[in-house]
DNA sequence: TATCACGCAACCTCTTTTGTTGCGAAAGCG
DNA sequence: CGCTTTCGCAACAAAAGAGGTTGCGTGATA
């Protein structure tokens, strides 16, 4: 199944974002994440309405981070996405009406919010500047 | 993102099934799930290779339980499926060897584990007959 | 005013899932 | 012993969705 790869794509954008020296074009990123400007844009656009990233017009203009790193976590990120559905499996809806049918998808609907709570906690936990830290220095064979 | 109802299908199926007076045909079975007997064959067939249900060819053949219902576990029907990929998320490669793009693989990976692992622990927790009680009595209107 | 860069909409492509068809094999019926 | 039923399997068609692509508009800067 063809997965959503927003998440960690824009994740990938925000960190090199960070190291970036100004804007960063749509072009521009988009060559570090292998796609292209109008893919960027699209997918950076949530993040702008929700006050993560900046974009600028023009002459000098391109993408910028609006807050520090350690003040955006996953899940910010997440839901600045749009909250993109999560699972790959969902509840079927052959027989409206059915008792049988209807007890299968609330079991498995159970499942499926506590996997979703789950997630979503583990999100939150985590910062960008976390994953900067672990990522390591920009190049630790040059520590100037 | 098209989800798979396979396993919400194969649920709804084997309760029917447990109230079906013997064998229920491919055909049948396509009818309570609004669906066509090859899409049931193919479903079922993961199910009867665990040993989870029997099926006969021939005049009166069709689909059996092959264990009480109460020995079923929804994660049992979830790995005989084959353990269908989880998540409509998953982590871009579109940079093989970025380190930023590393570190926020992996800590998608482990936000995603972490729910997965949550998610077999709820299917592990029911049964296929915790279903079929709850759905209630075949019908409650003449408790016969 | 020429250029750069984002904003947006429309369209194409590729992949995956489900549905559909056709044929073969096995099991029971008459 | 042939006929019908039913599963088994493979190949193909259809539908949906994500990402990629193109084109044009708008604002900002030099």
């Amino acid at each position: 199944m063809r997965t959503d790869n927003r998440l960690s794509r824009v994740l990938h954008a925000l960190l090199h974002l960070d190291r970036h020296d100004g804007p960063a074009t749509s072009d521009e990123i988009g060559r570090m994440l292998n796609t292209n400007a109008t893919v960027v844009r699209r997918t950076m656009g949530g993040l702008r309405d929700a006050g993560i990233v900046g974009s600028v017009k023009g002459h000098g203009g391109g993408w910028t981070l609006a807050r520090p790193l350690d003040q955006i976590t996953m899940l910010t990120i997440y839901d600045a996405l749009g909250e993109p559905s999560l699972f790959a499996l969902g509840q079927a809806q052959d027989a409206p009406g059915c008792r049988l049918e209807q007890a299968a998808n609330t079991a498995l609907g159970k499942a499926l919010d506590g996997a979703r709570r789950r997630f979503r906690k583990e999100l939150e936990r985590v910062t960008v500047a976390d994953l900067r830290d672990e990522a390591g220095p920009p190049d630790f064979r040059l520590p100037s």
